[in-house]
DNA sequence: ACAATGGAGACTTACAGAGTCTATATTTAA
DNA sequence: TTAAATATAGACTCTGTAAGTCTCCATTGT
């Protein structure tokens, strides 16, 4: 059974963004680098962008709840974007498909989680380090990542050629 | 058995700093905001700052690893800074604390995290990313924070006797 | 001697991230 | 009309880790 196994023990923890964010990247690069309207299945993005069937499934889920993918239901059905790859930010997907960024709980709970929250002086500093985070996330889009992907594509081909 | 107890359903999962940092902040300003060379115990700095005490223990112990703080064993013991509150940034709370600053696990563990990672174009935007907000937290310092927090104790106690 | 402290570390608990699988509805195509 | 291919929904498992609790020991001031 080689069935390939990710490795578990990567100790990933608190403050970074983890795999489903990773995948909804991808997933909707590929979709980006597509041909003008083209259904992809989901089986397709799973194999070309090396992601866990099943899970991808759940992923593209939200991904078309928040209305950046379409899908199409039965035979020959898939996915496409609902809107023009340049017009998706990371900060956008982010938020799609894990929920608002948020760096400090206090942020967003208030008194709930401390009850200094009133006074803090600490609460500022993370409001203002979520949003440069934020701001730059937003300023990123799909299509210059899919544009990136392309680019790298069509430079590797003829170098392998010459080789 | 009123004892106080911390709701635990606050789901905070992935992309934000947890308690340690929190309350290692906190002690760290508090320890900031006392005479110089005052030795402050930890049971002093648990209750001004509604830490939990043997939960601050082992981030005091940190601190200190870190040399951040410094320790004094034995009776009359306690901690007291180790270096300028102004030389102390959040971003070196946090690294000191939690571990690296690291957004994306493939910026730390390459092809072992994913296999596209040489040819990946997702990878420079969380590289970048990263970068903002290090650099953002490695500007803002402990002394910046406890002169915040002493001068609103100082604007406070006017006002309520203004009313 | 004794009480007060930090140091070290074992231990527990809850939960979320990640992954897997199955049943169902829908659509295309043969 | 039937069969195959697809998305949708959601139940389920496993594992690691954040958070919290507690105990024993070494050190030090009085």
């Amino acid at each position: 059974m080689v069935k390939r196994a990710r490795m578990r023990s990567e100790r990933s923890s608190l403050m970074n963004v983890g795999r489903r964010v990773d995948y909804a990247v991808r997933a909707l690069s590929y979709l980006a680098g597509q041909p003008e309207g083209k259904i992809i299945s989901r089986a397709d993005i799973e194999k070309s962008q090396d992601i866990p069937s099943f899970y991808l499934s759940k992923i593209m889920k939200d991904l078309v709840a928040g209305g950046l993918v379409q899908s199409h239901i039965g035979s020959k059905g898939g996915f496409t974007l609902a809107k023009g790859a340049s017009t998706i930010s990371i900060k956008d997907v982010y938020e799609t498909v894990e929920r608002p960024l948020v760096l400090m709980e206090c942020l967003e709970q208030g008194m709930n989680y401390c009850s200094f929250c009133a006074v803090c002086s600490q609460k500022s500093v993370w409001e203002k380090a979520q949003f440069v985070l934020a701001e730059f996330l937003a300023g990123v889009s799909i299509a210059e990542i899919a544009d990136r992907q392309g680019l790298k594509s069509r430079l590797r081909a003829p170098l392998q050629q010459a080789v």
